[in-house]
Formats: structure tokens, C-alpha cells, sequence
RNA sequence: GAUCUGAUAGCUCAGCUGGGAGAGCACUAUCUUGACAGGGUAGGGGUCGGCGGUUCGAACCCGUCUCAGAUCACCA
């Protein structure tokens, strides 16, 4: 609906009118407020009829804008790009600047080269970010070190998937022009991350950058190999491993995924081979019954106690198998009869080496049916299992299917079903490493985990830990260092390639076609990366150990419990002396992101949309150690306005500093209460936060912070600041500048770690000493600010001003009204404070045109508040009627009544003065004193508007 | 089955050694007073999951139950 809609243009004293058509009101008036300092208006007035402008008289705010060259809206995209490349030209984030300072060092916990970084990494890497850079500005030699990790089967996959598309196997390619291949992905993803760490504004030190596959890394790996390997603690041999058919691969215990799966229970009839009946058995997964080399029953079951030893006709493959006697089996569960499938089977394997069991595997590494298969050979798992259960049953074998539902391995990479599997492969005997783990951790001398509760969770693993599977079938990865000689099939372990077979000196010799797992160079990347085991390296003497850890608690058993053993067994030391674990980032519904949902927020477009600083302040103080926290675009949009409300305050700073030299800030000798006040305040807050940091307490900070910045800084000092700006007196409007631009620089460092672009942004802006506010000394506590005498009187104006603009509030007092305020205080101590500070109470009440009267009598007609140490007194003849006030007055009686009881209980409470400490009882005891003395008051004035 | 985590305002969550329940968003009213409408001011809204216990005092400690989630281990 168009209608048409007047201007009025009101400039000194004179108001011109203007017509403008064709516009929808209140999306008119608000674009207008948005390009308000553009064109030069001070002031707009809508409602649904008319609306007024007035022009700024003076200079106009766009001049002073331009000047400022600070728009009014933060515009995160132009300082971000500005100052990141400023940081890098400093070479700010190299460590190494201070060799006399203390390190202090954390590793990047390096990203997949697999695709871009999601906001989970935005989390991760914020929180280190925030550290390293309060440490840096703290005055330490601060080393964040970058890197990636090559991800051997997850990268693998994707260059896979990719060739797929083309259709083309890497068996097509072969083994060298593949790698060429994953070695294309990975440049191409490794500068995608660099990118998107530089956006996020990380203070990295890329010079130290590493890639798990670098020379020097795969060097550790092969020094980590072989030192284990002549240990005794590497071991090859013929075992069940979990399988990964569409991989190809074995897989360690932890990348198989149990899911819950609805199945069946195969119930089998096997008939005994001299025909004296038959023993029933049953599985969930029948065509492994093809590999079966027995049946095995409990040595005390009565049922089956004439069996043991007798002989099994193995249908379809018609072989002859024993029933064996073993612990294992379980009595009450299914028939109290196993079928024995030692190829196919961790149990199974266990029983048949017990039993010296036959090994039969039927399948092939793609989970295809083999030759042992007999008539299956050649159909996929789960077809033959269809056609085994459709063949048994026309046997009479299969004399009942229950449906079951149970758990499922699959592959954590590839998803599929995982097969266990007898092959060959490479092992880490883990029991010995785990023990010096577990006696590092209970004898005080391991790692501090945060929250403490993930110790409990890491210990539990690491006692029940079984050998780790290490050989990968894949070819991305750390090629396993074993050579076999061709002749003689001796095996050689060693760091550099093996040329001559030292049994038979033959010269023909292969190496181990296998790689590592990709975690197995993970686990050495604290101290892989800083140089070791080159024993001269001086990154690895200076910055190792490392300070601290900080990932997520889905990857404790991956990577963080991998990198203690290792560390203690080649460094003799843990490899940080903290962990930060940090919960997962989720949708806005508390589901987990992934790609299938499509519900993963990308950091890049949270950046884009809200800028960097946004971003890292949501996500870093939404959240609390080791929880999990959902991702909600308003979160970040309250960021978004705590940025631009710190922009603002800034603005108005600026636009009254100008001039204003670094030189010229002096707090000392004289300050008004409001600017002892938040010199105070700032100093408390960057003590607490400076506490809170090192607790690893980012939430908290935040708050502080906020609460600082918001309610302390911009709604009550920089209102205060106002008069002494304004006002005529030159030396007391170079003390508030002071302060000002102190407070200001002071904050620009406090939140610097969480939202560094801004900061810097209004820093330079500033009056300030030094390149970058990255490097600028963290607040220290001073105690030269201290100033508890101002905070008390501020308190005490604070609630005068919050006590007035209540009662204005309550009966609508227009803004143009002249009001009087009425004050009596209670004591002299408190007429000088308000005496010292009238202007202020004056001009914050909420109404423009307040006068403060003291030594004045309670006048009738007036509403009055009553304040610790202050009586206030309100004249507002013809707006109130005493009824009312009296009525009003009545609640707030019974209001402090309810107060004075409550505390008069507690102190009359025995037990609570006899228990409770001293300075609590003293609390208690002021809190009553000051509640009747308000009471008390109360009740006066009541009496006195009844008696009127 | 074991272990762990969570349950606080309509929503999302804080509440860091037990001492008068908080924030943001949403909602209601109100305001344009030379930084900010991405603002200001005022306000409504909670037996802190239930029940017991310890304590002078419990959202917080202990026990127990209910619900939600996670991890580990599983017998065919």
C-alpha cells in the first residue's frame, strides 16, 4: 500500500515541510535513519502520520565521519584483509622474537587435507588462537605451529571417489602416477586451509608449518618404527584384524563404528557325521559357515557331553569338523553351541588356536566369495548370503530365522560392513607403552586434562587397550620400512632402504607394499614437528615440551593418548602439560553436522556474513570446557551487535580525542569519581579475566567482558564522560580524555585475543605507542587503580539515577518537563558525595530538564525513592495522586518487610551465627541495617502523605 | 551391561571452593537527550527434573528415581 507521507525539516527554530510520495512508512523511516550521517540529519522523528528531520547545526556528522574515516557500522571484510597482511609484513606471529623470554608453545592439531575446515575447526582453532595470543602479548615467546596431517584412507577415498567419476580404478593408474594424484589434492587443500586459517585471523607461525609426510616427519615415523621394532614392540604376523572390503584394508579397533542394525538370528541344524543326530547352532552371519572348522560347546554342559570329540558334516561343503569342549561358550545363551569360524571370527580365531583349528577364509579382500566357497566363489558376501539361507533351507539345515537386531562394525571412513579378517599384518604391542602411560598418569607426572573428568575416560582406555593394528593396504601414507629379500625371504627393518639381503647378500629386495596408519605419525607430531629426533634442533630444545593441547573429545583415543605413549617412550617426557578438551559443535537442533544431513555451517560464511571477530567471539564464549555447544546464527548476530557496539563506543571516543596524543594521557593527581571508577573496573576485569584465561574459562571471560564493555563502559562511563567533555573546564576535559583513551587502549588488549581484527582496527585509530596492538603488553593488574571509595559513591549515584528514572518510568513523566529532585542524604559523608557530583545525577535521570535541590524540605506532592543513605524526593504536582503514591509506597514497605524478616531470621538463627563464618554474619548483618533503615523511611513518608 | 554428561525464564545457555536466581534472544511498555534502532530506559516471566538426605544454609554436596544424550564393551 503506497500513501503519501510529510517532511518536516526543522532547523533553527524553523521548520520547513516536504512532501515526499510513494513510500511505505516505517521501512522509509529507517532507511532514512541509516544514511541519517550521510545527508547531514541530527534527528528523526516518525510516527504513522508525520515525520520531522532536524539537521545537525555545526559541524555534521558525516564531516566528523570522514574525519574519523569510521563509518557508523563496523565493516569487519575491510580490516580484516588490512590487518592480517599487516600482521604477516610485521612478522608479529614468528616465534622467536624473545629468546630471553619463556616459550610457550602449542601444536596445531593438524587438519585433513581432505577438504575444507568446517566450524568445528573454527572452534578448536579459536580457543588455541585466543592463548597463544593473550601469552604472546603477556610477554612470552609464544609458538603456534601449523601444519596438516595427510590423512592416509580418508584422503585416499576422496581421490578415489574422484577417479570414479572418471572411470578409473587406482589399480588403472598404478602406484606412482596415483600418489601424483593425492599429491595434486593435497596442495590444492592444504592452501584452502591456509586460506581459511588466515580469515579466521590465526597467529600462526608459518614459517614452521609441516605436512605428516614431510621428509623430516617420515623420518621420525621410520626412527619411531625401527626403535619399536628392535624393542620387540612391532611385531608382524597372521591375525584377525577388522577388514575393510570397499577400502581394501585392515583397520584398527577404533575406526570400526558400531551401529545397531536389525538382522537375523540363522538358526542351523548340523547333522553329526555318523548319523547319531545333530548339534544346532546359530549365527547371524550364515555364509561364514562355509570357513567353519568346528563346533564348540561348554566342557560342562550335560546336553552335549557325549558330543565332545565326535565329528560334524559340515553342510553344502560336506567336510567333516569336530565338536570341541572350550570356556568360552555360554551355557544359557542360544542352544549353548557355537559354530567355530576361526578365519572370520576375533573369538573363533581365539578358540581355534586353542583347539589347533584349521584357518579357512572364503572370502577375498574385496568381500567377494573365493574358491573355498565352493559353489558361492565369486558372489559378493551378502549376495551368497542370501543364496546360502535359500539353499540351507531347502536342506533342511536352517530350521529357524528369529529376527535380531545387534551391533554392526562398519568402517568409520568408507562405511562399510567391516569383515573380520586373518591376514597378515604390522602391530604395536601395546601393553608395555600403556603402562608407562598409566603410571606416569597415577603417579602425578602425566597429563592435566580439562575437564578433569576426560582423565577418567582416557585411563579406561588405555588399561583395557588391545594390540594396534598398523599396516594400511593403502598407498597414501608412510610406506611400512621392511624389506624382504626375494632369495630368501629374510626381512630387514631399517630407517634408510635396504640394498643387500644380509643372509644371503642378494640384491634383490622388496619393500613391505604396505603403509602405516595415518595416526601413527600423528602420534609423534608434538615433537615430529619440531625437529626431532635430529637432536640438534633448537625448536625441539626450546619449544618441547609443549604448553598445552586443545581438541575436541572425539579424538582423545585417536590422536591424544597415541601422542602420550609415544612421547614418553622416545621423549621421556608427556608431550604437553595440558589438554583442553572441547566439546562438538552442533546444529541449531543439537544434531551432530554432517554432510549427508546438510546441516554443517561453513566458518567462511559465517565470516562473510558476520566478519571473523563475530565469529570467534561466538563461538569461543558459547561455550564451556567439554561441552558440547549448538550453533545459532543469533548468537553470532549478538556478536555481531557486541562488535559494533565496542565500534561505537570507540567512535564517540575518538570524535572527542582528537588532538589527544599518547603522550598527553596522564591518570595521575586529580579524577572524577566516575573516571576513578572505571579505572577500577578495568583493572578488576582484567585481573578476572587474566584468571579465567588461564582456567581455560572462555565463557566467563566473554561475559566479563561484555558486561564490562556494555554496562560499565559504554552506559555509564562514557555517559558520565560526556560532562567533563562537554563541559568548559579544560584541565578536568584533559583528565576524562586521558582516562578515555587509557580505558579504551587497556580494552583493545583484553579483547584482542577473542576479536582481533576490531581491536586493532580502533587501536591504530587510538593514541598508542607501538606497531600492533598483537604485540602490546596484556593488562596487569595494578593496584595504583584500586580506588574503593569511587565505587562506592559511583554505587550510590548509580542507584539514585536508577531510583528516578523507576519513578519517571512509573508515572510517565514527559521528557520536557522541568523537574526538581529533592535529595536528603543520610549523612555528610554522602552530602559530599552527592554534592561533588550533582551534574551527573542531573543529567542522567532520563529527562533533560532535572535540577537536583539539596538541604530542601520533602515537598508534598512528589513521589520519593528511597536509596542506601539517600532520601529522593520527586515533585510532580498534577501527575501523580497521593492515593496512588501511598499505594505504591505500601508495596515497597512490604516488599522491605519481607527483606527485614527474612535476614532478622538468619541472624536469630543459632546455628547460623554460631557456624557461619565472620564475614558472612557481618553481611547479613549490614544487609538488615540497611533494609530497616529503608523501611523505616518508607513508613515515615507514609505517614507524612496521610497526614496531608 | 558399564561409565560419563545433561535436565535452571517461552528458546539457547551461564552460574568457575554451598551464603539473597543471571545473560542473550523472544515478549510488553516507553524513548530519538550531539557513539550506537545492529541503540537507550523500564517491565513481565523460574517450587533451578521428582523424592529423600547432609548442613545454620543446597541450583551447587550425597543417595535414589525419571527423561534425554554420549562413550565403551558385548554371546554366537
Amino acid at each position: 500500500m503506497m500513501r503519501s507521507m510529510h517532511v518536516f525539516m526543522r532547523n533553527e527554530g524553523g521548520t520547513t515541510e516536504v512532501n515526499l510520495s510513494s513510500f511505505l512508512g516505517e521501512g522509509f523511516f529507517l532507511c532514512l535513519y541509516a544514511i541519517r550521517p550521510l545527508i547531514g540529519i541530527r534527528q528523526i522523528h516518525y510516527d504513522s502520520n508525520q515525520c520531522s528531520i532536524t539537521y545537525l547545526e555545526g559541524l555534521c556528522m558525516s564531516e566528523a565521519n570522514e574525519q574519523l574515516s569510521m563509518p557508523t557500522t563496523y565493516d569487519p571484510k575491510a580490516a580484516e584483509q588490512k590487518w592480517y597482511d599487516y600482521w604477516m609484513k610485521g612478522g608479529y606471529f614468528q616465534a622467536g622474537r624473545l629468546p630471553d623470554a619463556e616459550p610457550y608453545t602449542i601444536v596445531i592439531p593438524p587438519p585433513n587435507v581432505t577438504g575444507m575446515l568446517h566450524i568445528g575447526h573454527g572452534l578448536d582453532f579459536t580457543l588455541q588462537d585466543i592463548l597463544i595470543r593473550t601469552k604472546r602479548m603477556q610477554g612470552y615467546d609464544a609458538l603456534w605451529l601449523p601444519g596438516s596431517d595427510h590423512a592416509g584412507i580418508a584422503t585416499q577415498t576422496k581421490v578415489e571417489q574422484q577417479l570414479r567419476e572418471e572411470g578409473l580404478s587406482r589399480y588403472d593408474l598404478g602406484r606412482e602416477k596415483f600418489l601424483e594424484k593425492v599429491w595434486d589434492w593435497k596442495h590444492l587443500y592444504a592452501d584452502n586451509i591456509r586460506n581459511q586459517w588466515k580469515k579466521m585471523g590465526l597467529s600462526l607461525d608459518y614459517s614452521r608449518e609441516r605436512f605428516t609426510l614431510d621428509e623430516g616427519l617420515s623420518d621420525a615415523v621410520r626412527e619411531v618404527f625401527v626403535k619399536l621394532y628392535e624393542k620387540g614392540l612391532i611385531y608382524r604376523g597372521k591375525y584377525i584384524i577388522n577388514w575393510d572390503p570397499a577400502a581394501r584394508t585392515a583397520l584398527s579397533d577404533i575406526e570400526v563404528e558400531y551401529k545397531e542394525v536389525q538382522g537375523n538370528l540363522y538358526h542351523l541344524k548340523y547333522p553329526l557325521a555318523d548319523g547319531s543326530g545333530s548339534i544346532t547352532v546359530a549365527t547371524t552371519r550364515p555364509e561364514t559357515m562355509l570357513g567353519d572348522t568346528a563346533v564348540a560347546v561348554h566342557p560342562k554342559d550335560e546336553r552335549y557331553k557325549d558330543m565332545i570329540g565326535k565329528m560334524i558334516l559340515l553342510p553344502i561343503v560336506n567336510r567333516e569338523i569336530p565338536i570341541v569342549a572350550d570356556d568360552y561358550v555360554d551355557k544359557e545363551f542360544g542352544s549353548g553351541a557355537v559354530k567355530i569360524t576361526p578365519a572370520h571370527d576375533p573369538n573363533d580365531f581365539e578358540i581355534g588356536l586353542r583347539h589347533d583349528l584349521p584357518q579357512i577364509i572364503v572370502m577375498d579382500e574385496s568381500g567377494v566369495m573365493n574358491d573355498q566357497a565352493g559353489p558361492y566363489e565369486s558372489l559378493d558376501r551378502f549376495e551368497c548370503r542370501k543364496q546360502i539361507v535359500k539353499d540351507l533351507q531347502e536342506q533342511g539345515v536352517l530350521i529357524r530365522i528369529e529376527e535380531h537386531v545387534h551391533q554392526v562394525g562398519h568402517s568409520e571412513r568408507s562405511g562399510a560392513v567391516v569383515e573380520p579378517y586373518l591376514s597378515t599384518q604390522w602391530f604395536v604391542k601395546m601393553k608395555p607403552l600403556a603402562e608407562r602411560a598409566i603410571e606416569a598418569q597415577k603417579s602425578g607426572k602425566g597429563i592435566n586434562f580439562v575437564p578433569d573428568r576426560f582423565e577418567k575416560i582416557y585411563l579406561h582406555w588405555i588399561e583395557n587397550i588391545r594390540d594396534w593394528c598398523i599396516s594400511r593396504q593403502l598407498w597414501w601414507g608412510h610406506r611400512i620400512p621392511a624389506w624382504f629379500c626375494e632369495e630368501c625371504n629374510h626381512m630387514h627393518v631399517a630407517r634408510e632402504e635396504v640394498h643387500a639381503c644380509e643372509k644371503c647378500s642378494s640384491t634383490k629386495l622388496r619393500q613391505d607394499e604396505d603403509v602405516l596408519d595415518t595416526w601413527f605419525s600423528s602420534g609423534l607430531w608434538p615433537f615430529s614437528t619440531l625437529g626431532w629426533p635430529d637432536a640438534n634442533s633448537e625448536d625441539f630444545k626450546r619449544y618441547y615440551p609443549t604448553n598445552v593441547l586443545v581438541t575436541g573429545y572425539d579424538i582423545i583415543y585417536f590422536w591424544v593418548a597415541r601422542m602420550i605413549f609415544t612421547a614418553l617412550e622416545f621423549t621421556d617426557q608427556t608431550p604437553f602439560k595440558d589438554v583442553l578438551i572441547h566439546g562438538l559443535v552442533r546444529d541449531s537442533e543439537g544434531r551432530k553436522m554432517s554432510k549427508s544431513l546438510g546441516n554443517g555451517v561453513d566458518p567462511l560464511e559465517v565470516i562473510e556474513r558476520y566478519g571473523a571477530d563475530a565469529m570467534r567471539y561466538m563461538i569461543s564464549t558459547s561455550s564451556t570446557p567439554g561441552q558440547d555447544l549448538r550453533f545459532r546464527w543469533e548468537r553470532v548476530e549478538q556478536a555481531r551487535n557486541f562488535a559494533n557496539k565496542i565500534w561505537n563506543a570507540s567512535r564517540f571516543a575518538l570524535m572527542n580525542l582528537e588532538g589527544f596524543t599518547y603522550d598527553d594521557i596522564d591518570i595521575s593527581g586529580e579524577l572524577g569519581t566516575a573516571d576513578r571508577w572505571i579505572l577500577h573496573r578495568m583493572n578488576e576485569t582484567s585481573r578476572e579475566i587474566t584468571r579465567l584465561i588461564d582456567a581455560y574459562e572462555f565463557g566467563e571471560t566473554g561475559r566479563l567482558l561484555y558486561n564490562f564493555i556494555w554496562d560499565d563502559l559504554c552506559d555509564w562511563y562514557i555517559e558520565f564522560a560526556k560532562i567533563s567533555l562537554y563541559g568548559q573546564d579544560a584541565a578536568q576535559k584533559k583528565k576524562t580524555q586521558s582516562v578515555l583513551a587509557y580505558v579504551l587502549d587497556r580494552t583493545m588488549r583484553m579483547i584482542h585475543p577473542f576479536m582481533p581484527y576490531i581491536s586493532e582496527e580502533i587501536w591504530q585509530h587510538l593514541p598508542h605507542e607501538g606497531e600492533t596492538v598483537t604485540l602490546a603488553a596484556w593488562p596487569k593488574y595494578d593496584s595504583a587503580l584500586e580506588a574503593p571509595e569511587a565505587v562506592q559513591e559511583m554505587t550510590l549515584l548509580m542507584d539514585m539515577i536508577r531510583a528516578v528514572r523507576n519513578i519517571r518510568a512509573e508515572v510517565n513523566v514527559p521528557m520536557s518537563k522541568k523537574v526538581e529532585l529533592v535529595v536528603k542524604p543520610a549523612d555528610e559523608r554522602t552530602y559530599n558525595s552527592i554534592k561533588r557530583n550533582l551534574e551527573y545525577v542531573e543529567r542522567f535521570c532520563g529527562t533533560s530538564n532535572l535540577t537536583v535541590k539539596l538541604d530542601c524540605a520533602a515537598p508534598d506532592k512528589a513521589m520519593s525513592a528511597i536509596v542506601t543513605g539517600v532520601e529522593m524526593y520527586l515533585p510532580l504536582a498534577g501527575l501523580i495522586d497521593i492515593e496512588q503514591e501511598i499505594a505504591r509506597l505500601n508495596k515497597e514497605r512490604e516488599h522491605l518487610n519481607k527483606e527485614v524478616e527474612r535476614v532478622e531470621k538468619k541472624l536469630a538463627n543459632q546455628g547460623f551465627m554460631a557456624k557461619a563464618p565472620a564475614n558472612v554474619v557481618e553481611e547479613e548483618r549490614a544487609k538488615m541495617e540497611d533494609y530497616r533503615e529503608k523501611r523505616d523511611k518508607v513508613i515515615a513518608r507514609i505517614q507524612e502523605l496521610q497526614e496531608v
